[in-house]
DNA sequence: TGAAGCTCCTATGTATACATAGAATGCTCG
DNA sequence: CGAGCATTCTATGTATACATAGGAGCTTCA
C-alpha cells in the first residue's frame, strides 16, 4: 500500500507522519481520555485494523506505550492497558513531590523572571476563566501546561524534565477524576500563584514547600473523589 | 531461519529468549561497557547481521534503549549511542539526589531491619574486598547492586523504582571512570555505611541527608575523574 | 573556480508471509 | 461425572520484500 494523504493539508504543516507516530498518538490520546480504559486488551491485529496501519508500525507504538508505562504486555496472552489502583495513584504522587519539589527549587533558583510574572497574571484571571464552563476549563487546563511548560525550560535539565514527563502522563490520566470539582480547581490555581510568587521572589525553600502543600492537597482531593465513585478500578 | 539453540543448556533455565531480548541485552550491555563509545552510529543492517538477529527484533531492541535514553534518533540520518557530557553528568546527578534522597527517606520510614544489618556486615568487610585486585572490585559492585535492590525493595514503590532504574542505567556508563580509584570506594563504602545505619534506626532525616552527601562527594569525584582525562567526550 | 542542480545510493519506514507458543476447548478414559 | 490429554486456534515473534526520503557526490553552468 503507497502513500495516501487521508487528511486535507489545511493547517500550514504537512509533516509526513509516520504510521507508528499516528499511532502511538492515537492509542496514547485514548488511553489518557478514558476511552480505551484500563485492562483492555490491546491485540495487535485489530488495532491494526482500526488505526488504519500494519502491524509493524503499531508494535512499535505499542512498545512506545510500554516504555512509558501505560500498556504492559502480558506473559503469552497480547497487551493490556495497565490499571491505576489508589495505591498506583499514591505512589505516583510520592515520586511526583520528590521531582516537583526539586524542580520548583530549581526553578527559583534560575528562572526567568518575566516568563512567570507573565503567568502570574493569567493566573489572577483563572476563577474567571473557570466560570465559563468547558471551554474555559479547557483553556484552564492550557494554562497549566504552559506553566509545567515554564518550568521545564527554567529546570533546564533533559533528565529531571523527563522524569516529569513520564508523571505527568499518568497524571493525565488521573485529572479526569477531579472534573467536577470546580471549588477545587480555583484553589488550585491559588496554590499554583503561590509557587509563581515563590518562584519569581527566587524564594527556593518556599517555592519547594508551597509546591508540597499544593500536592497534598491535589492528592487529597483525587483520592475523596475516587472514594465518592463506586466505579472500582479508576479507568 | 528456524530456532537454534547456539549456547549450551548447561545452567538449568532454558528460557527461549526473544531475539529482541538477546539484541537489547547485548547492545545495552555493549554501551555500558563502553565497547560502543558515545556517538557511534547504529546502522540497522550492520547491527542486525552482527548480533545474528533480522531486523524486526533489532528495531524493537533499539527502540527500547530510545526508551532508555542510551540512544537517539537522528532525523533522517539513523540513530547514535547518545553522548554524556560533563554537564550531562551534573543533570543526572541533579534528579539522582532528589530521587534517592526521597528513597532513602522512605526505605528508612517502611525497611525491614534484618535485611539492612546483613548489608551492614557485608559493607564492614568492604575494604578487605576492595584490596583483592579486579574479582573484588567485581563483588564490590554486585554488593552495591544488593544495596540498590534492598532500597527498592523497601520502598515498594514501582513508579520510583522504575525513575531509580534509568538514572542508574546512565549512571552505569559513568562509573567506569572512578574505577582506577580505591581511596574513593573505600571512602564511599564508609558513606553507604552512614546510610545504612541510618536506615536501620529508622531515622528518616539522617537517611536522607547521609544520602545527600554521599552523592555530593560522588560526584566531585567523578567530575575530578573526568577533568583528569583529556580525552574530551566521556565514553 | 565556485555554486547550484541533479542523480544515485543508502538506510529507514512499512507491509506481509510464515513459524510458533500458549490457551481454550472438546474428547476420551477411568 | 470428573480429570487428564490431545487438538485446534489465535495472537505474537520473526524474516524479508518493497517503497521512499534524505544525503553525498558528481556534473554542469556562470
Amino acid at each position: 500500500m503507497w502513500f495516501v494523504y487521508t487528511e486535507t493539508p489545511t493547517s500550514g504543516t504537512t509533516a509526513p507522519v509516520r504510521a507508528s507516530e499516528r499511532a502511538y498518538r492515537q492509542l496514547r490520546g485514548e488511553i489518557l481520555d478514558g476511552i480505551l480504559p484500563a485492562g483492555t486488551g490491546l491485540l495487535e491485529i485489530e488495532q491494526s485494523a482500526r488505526i488504519g496501519v500494519s502491524r509493524t508500525p503499531l508494535r512499535a507504538a505499542i512498545a512506545r506505550l510500554i516504555a512509558d508505562g501505560l500498556v504492559a504486555g502480558r506473559p503469552g496472552r497480547g497487551f493490556m492497558v495497565t490499571e491505576m489502583s489508589m495505591d498506583s495513584i499514591r505512589e505516583l504522587y510520592e515520586v511526583r513531590r520528590a521531582l516537583e519539589e526539586h524542580a520548583a527549587r530549581i526553578a527559583a533558583d534560575r528562572r526567568d523572571p518575566a516568563v512567570f510574572l507573565a503567568l502570574r497574571d493569567q493566573f489572577l484571571a483563572a476563577p474567571e476563566l473557570l466560570a465559563q464552563g468547558e471551554t474555559g476549563l479547557h483553556r484552564y487546563y492550557d494554562l497549566i501546561d504552559e506553566f509545567d511548560d515554564a518550568v521545564d525550560e527554567a529546570v533546564d535539565n533533559p533528565f529531571l524534565v523527563g522524569a516529569l514527563a513520564t508523571v505527568r502522563t499518568h497524571l493525565a490520566r488521573i485529572r479526569r477524576l477531579a472534573r467536577g470539582n470546580p471549588a477545587r480547581l480555583r484553589a488550585a490555581a491559588a496554590e499554583h500563584l503561590l509557587i509563581i510568587d515563590a518562584i519569581i521572589a527566587g524564594d527556593t525553600s518556599l517555592a519547594a514547600h508551597a509546591t508540597h502543600v499544593h500536592l497534598q492537597q491535589s492528592l487529597a482531593n483525587v483520592l475523596a473523589a475516587i472514594q465518592g465513585q463506586p466505579t472500582g478500578p479508576v479507568a
